[in-house]
DNA sequence: TGCAGATATTTTAGGCTTAAACTATCTCCA
DNA sequence: TGGAGATAGTTTAAGCCTAAAATATCTGCA
């Protein structure tokens, strides 16, 4: 349906690539001065990282049933071998806890008693900073960098690591 | 870069902490895609890791003059740490050189011949990825995203860490 | 039934990052 | 002029990440 390449644009002025490549870099800096942010507090006010924060986060939308680690891996974006780091540490120190499966090679966890209410005090803090960090945007503007974002993440689905080779 | 984790999303009458959050988590998975993808295809095809070609990047645009490495320590976003341990690197594969300076302290670095010819490679397909990734956004609409996120960027410079204490 | 291949996780090796402590050097002013 | 404090960079300890190899277990089919 769709070209997988572009061709080369002089209409408007700044090539196409200039342009994306522009709107990358806003991207990346609004993400890291975010994360960088986040992280500093969540350091300062609960000696903990923003990694063990999205794992407990996962744990609590799961519920009593917990999830394998393979679906948390999959839904913070990251391996495995990350995963495997993280429960480890979050176990030791009695945020999390194993479940029996039928399938011995899964290992299921969900959260502790403790974990949920640790997990609770960082998620209202957690709100609180993202809306301060956010709060200069207009609830207009919100909406519409939201649809962009979405629009913007589809492109990114839609371009498969083939489609990219070069 | 890290992964999202999504909170309960309550349209419509959700609070603004909410809405707040939802933009920041997809801002930060459209970073953490790219970013990946970007990674990938710089190991792949390359050899190299994407704070190097940051580097050697921030180097480029300085030209001849080079710049200090705590200059680039500013303009990458990282500590100077992260920086002393890329310069090391790169200093041993050739790809920089240090300046004398008459502060001492100072050690300012430039791009080598050879760093010029591998940057300028690198670049110009980093340039392509990009614009393949983002390829689905429209011109009016990549222009739109840009100037939210300079006004998302402003917001988070204006919000100092202490106004985010709690 | 039994084995080949699929699946889930862990381990390993290597790179990046931070914060904080440390070294070296410079600047300023009493 | 000489020392206190500022500044630039390096080092260290600890955490996170990846890719790839290794383990353990399961499943399907001949």
């Amino acid at each position: 349906m769709e070209a997988a390449f572009s061709p080369p644009d002089k209409l408007g002025g700044a090539p196409d690539g200039k342009r994306s490549l522009r709107v990358w870099l806003r991207l990346l800096t609004c993400a890291s001065m975010v994360e960088r942010r986040v992280a500093a507090r969540f350091r300062d006010e609960f000696d903990t990282t923003l990694p063990r924060f999205d794992f407990l986060s996962a744990l609590d939308r799961a519920g009593p049933e917990g999830l394998p680690l393979g679906e948390v891996s999959r839904m913070l974006l990251v391996t495995n071998g990350a995963v495997t780091g993280l429960a480890t540490g979050l176990k030791a120190d009695g945020l999390i806890e194993t479940l029996e499966t039928a399938d011995r090679r899964v290992r299921r966890v969900r959260l502790t008693a403790l974990g949920r209410a640790r997990f609770a005090a960082m998620a209202r803090a957690h709100e609180g900073w993202i809306e301060a960090l956010f709060a200069d945007l207009a609830e207009g503007e919100a909406e519409q960098l939201m649809t962009l974002l979405d629009r913007t993440k589809r492109s990114l689905q839609r371009t498969t690591p083939e489609e990219l080779a070069g």
